[in-house]
RNA sequence: GCCCGAGUGGCGGAAUGGCAGACGCGGAGGUCUCAAAAACCUUUGUCCUUUGGACGUGUGGGUUCAACUCCCACCUCGGGCACCA
């Protein structure tokens, strides 16, 4: 034998596979292969490939190489999602451009990652960055233009001053930017936005489509988007001497049942009817201040809750159209313009924050909803009193003092009063029969989603395919004139930008042909990830993003593998492209990823491996000293793919010393002396053993051949990657067994089958290790590359023992152990049970006796 | 506050309701060696110890012949959302 060297044999095998593109994707319909999409989330170029990058895409690796060897015609792809701020920064910090730093990281990338034995085909690469790759983004831009998904307005945005460019609502964490931390301001401005709102009904509802998805994800989702049923209510507004306008403000509410126990009305302090209320008014001066508190706020403080709420009398009254009540008019600082309609009816005795406000102002709380045990302490005038007063009524006190926000009964509430009340009841339904029937209110259904702002005010990115004309106003470029290139030639470390590069920023207007200048903002890097696995399936097409009938071929995706970190953002932005591509006609599916995986961290001493912290393990180390496959090994067995994993050293090898002695043993299997470093025969015979040994050992090793096949396929199939490889170790101890054998007492077919076990369920987690003995050792190469071989079978009869030990229990406790034939009929362990039970159960009455087969008999007595 | 997820040896982690702790790391002892490394073998939940026994999966209850697993209540940790009307 030779020694284990990965470092010779990894280099080895990548050029072959390389030379030989062993991994190209199989053209559609040239063979019966059914399709296999297996995808990891694209990387972002920002430097080495790291111990997450590592995890995600072995765990893709694997999967591919398996369902390869199943008989798939499995595509597996990979790129880079190279536009985005961290060129620019970087650039600026070491005097170079974006593009030189991105792409220089990407080629470190790809050599990191080819030096990892990913099974991708390198010939359907898709780099963001790249013309042929953004011309199409642009291409799609336009199309969602037409299809009216494209909007630009003015509205409060959120901006960040340190990335100097604004931000998407799903891009803000806890009031801070996503990528830098830094906290984010507000700003009024025009700026571009996608219509996802459009489609936040079926986002929500299609997550029932997704069983493939893992449970916490699509709660997320579902509580992002933020679905919430109830009425919008029309109010009259009064004017400054309390006689109704015909003006109305209208509130959304999930409670209209509560209704009646409307003792205030509230505006947000950015509500467009406030400057006109406030100016000229009594306490104009209180309210202003208010209005500029209010736009003080930081949202890092405004997310951090828990502010005293504050708020001014307007002098105005509006009114009540379910009772006429004529309810006083306030701002009020916790009430958010874009949510709802940026107006609230407050009723204190059922929402704590009102209840809160009413309390800091002596406004009235009437109970409308109490809880049913409630009932029973209030005088027998509930049902049908007159409107009560806080401080004066029956449920003051002890129960008043605080909100109650939960289901009840309803009192005080005119003719609705008995009925259930509560969110979605029947006094609900009720109320809004009757409103809708004035025609003051119907019902209505409100989303915390908010359109995804997609401009930024940047240069590495792509460019948004407008242009702003005197005479026609903003127009979008052409088609035909597409792409708008993003000029390679501006200079960031001088603080150059689009709008100061006068080749790309004046153009002629496409509709009038007179001077006009392009748009300078460029699209959110998060558009380039809405639609690149789409690419993948027809990477080279010149006409088109992709062709249909290709996309529909491929798509989705079997099995998409990336990290918990996106399970908003572009997973989220991804569902939404899908929908509205399908809308106008691109593509012939709903959801565009069938099955998640969302990988857990790499750690090290419980904190996340991160450049910043310095708390990094280098996957070159790793390489270096134990090898890629160790490494891709290790990193599997070391935790299930879904849980965080602490970085092990020691883990690691253990795993390196497992291949060693897989790699010893098949060569023993194969009848070739192990041998040291310095040629010292290894192999330990253990002479005693005669011809009984070898049959009984060589039944066992058979046995456990099946057995494991079994388990590590219906592991792989289920992610068990850990278990599966636990399942290997297991084979090996068998195998070591066996190999004690001296050599004419050993089965040859037997050892040599074990060999190519070995070799056959190691493949997809160690494949250049397994080439390697395939070839070299099994001397297969007749057959091909070991990847090419079709996943061996088993055959669970053989898996089974002939005989099995039993636990016998009595009374829930075991008691003894019995020996019986695996088909030994349930009568037959009945007695033999009971024999073994003797005298413990001897002349007592059996009171009940259960035999689980090949596991264990319960008796009772 | 609301919604998820997780609590198992010294450590990472295994267990379709059926013998808890597979597999690996670490520890202990041994073989080989002048010695060491490597490799190989044995052992390793805790406690009492006697061949054996008792106790053990965050806590307290429950269902069951049988519970890490199912049900109820609670504790701790991690994550997401949050003045969302």
């Amino acid at each position: 034998m030779y020694q284990y060297d990965p470092a010779t044999i990894e280099r080895k095998w990548q050029e072959y596979w390389e030379t030989s593109k062993a991994h190209a994707v199989e053209p559609l319909g040239t063979s019966g292969r059914p399709t296999y999409y297996a995808l990891e989330m694209f990387p972002y170029p920002s430097g080495d490939v790291h111990m997450g990058h590592v995890r995600n895409y072995t765990i893709g690796d694997v999967i591919s190489r398996f369902k390869h060897m199943q008989g798939h015609n499995v595509l597996h792809p990979i790129g880079w999602d190279s536009f985005g701020l961290p060129a620019e920064n970087a650039a600026i910090k070491q005097g170079t451009s974006p593009a030189a730093w991105t792409y220089a990281n990407i080629e470190r990338q790809r050599a990191s990652l080819k030096a990892l034995g990913f099974s991708y085909d390198w010939d359907r690469t898709v780099v963001a960055s790249d013309v042929e790759y953004y011309r199409w983004g642009q291409w799609i831009f336009l199309k969602l233009w037409k299809q009216g998904l494209v909007e630009r307005k003015t509205s409060p945005v959120n901006w960040c001053p340190s990335c100097a460019t604004v931000l998407a609502n799903e891009q803000v964490i806890d009031g801070s930017c996503w990528r830098c931390k830094s906290p984010v301001t507000r700003k009024e401005l025009e700026q571009w936005y996608f219509k996802i709102t459009d489609y936040a009904q079926e986002l929500l509802d299609d997550l029932d489509k997704l069983p493939g998805w893992p449970e916490r994800v699509k709660q997320m989702q579902a509580n992002w988007i933020g679905r919430s049923s109830g009425a919008e209510v029309d109010f009259v507004l009064c004017d400054k001497d309390g006689a109704p306008t015909d003006e109305t403000i209208t509130v959304f509410t999930t409670r209209p049942d509560t209704l009646f126990g409307c003792t205030f009305f509230l505006l947000a302090p950015e509500h467009p009817l406030v400057e006109r209320l406030i100016t000229g008014s009594e306490n104009e001066q209180e309210l202003r201040a208010v209005v500029a508190e209010a736009q003080a706020v930081s949202a890092v403080e405004r997310s951090k809750g828990e502010r005293p709420k504050t708020g001014a009398f307007t002098g105005r009254f509006v009114v009540n159209p379910i009772n006429g009540d004529k309810v006083p008019l306030w701002i009020a600082d916790y009430v958010l313009m874009d949510y709802g309609t940026g107006a609230v009816m407050a009723v204190p005795s059922g929402d704590e924050r009102d209840f809160e406000f009413a309390r800091a102002y002596g406004l009235p709380v009437v109970p409308v909803v109490v809880p049913d045990d409630a009932l029973g302490d209030v005088s027998g005038d509930a049902h049908g009193a007159e409107p009560i007063d806080a401080c004066g009524g029956a449920w003051d006190g002890a129960l008043w003092s605080a909100a109650y926000a939960g289901d009840g009964v309803m009192v005080q509430s005119g003719a609705f009063t008995g009925m259930r009340g509560g969110k979605d009841s029947e006094g609900a339904r009720a109320v809004v029969a009757e409103l809708e029937r004035s025609g003051t209110g119907r019902e209505a259904v409100n989303f915390r989603l908010r359109d995804w702002l997609i401009s930024r005010q940047r240069y590495w990115g792509n460019p948004i395919p407008a242009v702003y004309c005197d005479h026609c106003g903003i127009v979008p470029v052409h088609e035909a004139d597409l792409p708008v290139v993003l000029p390679l030639d501006v200079d960031v470390t001088k603080g150059d930008s689009l709008a100061n590069t006068p080749s790309f920023y004046e153009t002629a207007c496409p509709t009038c042909g007179a001077a006009a200048h392009r748009e300078t903002d460029t699209m959110d890097t998060f558009t380039c990830s809405s639609w690149y696995y789409l690419r993948y399936t027809d990477p080279h097409n010149a006409e088109l993003p992709f062709e249909r009938e290709t996309a529909d071929a491929w798509m989705p995706v079997d099995q998409y593998i990336g990290g918990i970190e996106h399970a908003i953002l572009h997973l989220l932005y991804s569902r939404f492209f899908t929908k509205a591509l399908r809308d106008i006609g691109l593509v012939g599916f709903d959801e565009p990823f069938k099955n998640l995986l969302t990988q857990g961290m790499v750690k090290l001493n419980g904190e996340t491996m991160s450049k910043s912290k310095g708390n990094t393990v280098a996957p070159e180390d790793a390489i270096a000293d134990f090898g890629a496959d160790a490494l891709r090994a290790y990193i599997l067995f070391m935790a299930p793919p879904d849980k965080d994993l602490e970085w092990s050293q020691g883990g690691l090898e253990g795993v390196a010393r497992f291949l060693a002695r897989v790699w010893r043993t098949v060569f023993d299997l194969m009848a070739e002396d192990v041998v040291d470093d310095e040629g010292n025969v290894l192999n330990v015979f253990d002479e005693s053993l005669g011809e009984k040994d070898a049959a009984e050992r060589g039944a066992g090793l058979n046995r456990e051949l099946h057995r494991v096949i079994g388990k590590v396929t219906s592991d792989i199939e289920r992610f068990n990657f850990n278990t599966a490889i636990s399942a290997i170790m297991e084979l090996l101890n068998t195998t070591s067994a066996y190999l004690k054998l001296p050599l004419v007492l050993r089965d040859g077919e037997l050892t040599e089958r074990a060999a190519e076990v070995f070799v056959l369920l190691l493949a997809p987690f160690a494949p250049h290790f397994a080439e390697e003995l395939w070839h070299e050792v099994l001397g297969r190469t007749s057959c091909g590359s070991v990847h090419e071989q079709p996943w061996p079978g088993f055959d669970p009869e053989q898996a089974r023992a002939k005989t099995v030990e039993m636990a016998v229990q009595l009374n829930g406790k075991v008691r003894t152990r019995i020996v019986v034939e695996s088909d030994a009929t349930e009568e037959a362990v009945r007695s033999l049970a009971l024999d073994a039970l003797g005298d413990a159960v001897a002349d007592k009455p059996i009171k009940k006796l259960v035999v689980v087969p090949g596991k264990l008999v319960s008796v009772v007595v």
